[in-house]
DNA sequence: TCAATATTCAACCATTTGGTTGACGAACCC
DNA sequence: GGGTTCGTCAACCAAATGGTTGAATATTGA
């Protein structure tokens, strides 16, 4: 369990997992096209889906040679019961969270 | 703030760190006091509380020679709404949250 | 069949991380 | 003043992290 939040932080720490978060949440993506914004190698982008792979927050199927990354938001649960013990936070506030996701994807 | 996110999460995918986090839910503690239950060295702690005031999720105040420390919940709410953005997560269930930190101590 | 596309693997590299130890500076107490 | 307690600093170390490149593996399409 603690074992599970250690690598759930763990790869929500790192900008462009969090960013590769974001894009999926949009839409199931190949590997080719979720590492096409990023300024690295696809062999980088690839060892970043597959530590998000093991932490369970995204799964990849493979359909003939493409290989399709899908969001998993539950594997989240943990992590977000274990943080709203520290407080009472805020209701969800959509127009909130669409306004971090801007600024992190601008960079 | 992209920034923040990066060194919150960092932050909190340590298990040491957490579980420092957890005490001081309980009250302000000082430095020695903290470090008493982990099998490491004091500047070992020192630097996890160094990190996690860092990060903003603790504040530290020296009076006299002893150094207290305190938890600033605040610091999460960048992270809890990036989080929640992904999912609608359950309302908070306090039992569910007491069972994780029952764990997550107990190692 | 053969070239192109999609993705990973393996080896390598620099930097960061989490820990150690020993010395040090401040504050307290006898 | 002198020993004790509180906490950090500095130097060091092993292991993990985030990136690179080049070769390898599948699958597709002409």
């Amino acid at each position: 369990m603690s074992q599970t939040l250690d690598t759930t932080f763990a790869a929500l720490s790192d900008p462009t997992r969090r960013a590769i978060l974001s894009m999926l949440l949009e839409d199931d993506m190949a590997v080719t096209d979720v590492a096409e914004p990023f300024e690295m190698s696809l062999a980088a982008v690839s060892k970043h889906l597959g530590i998000l792979t093991k932490a369970g927050l995204i799964s990849q199927e493979k359909r003939g040679r493409v290989k399709w990354c899908k969001l998993e938001p539950d594997a989240l649960n943990g992590a977000s019961i274990w943080m709203q013990g520290f407080g009472q936070f805020e209701e969800l506030d959509m127009d909130a969270f669409e306004r971090f996701l801007a600024v992190e994807l601008e960079g």
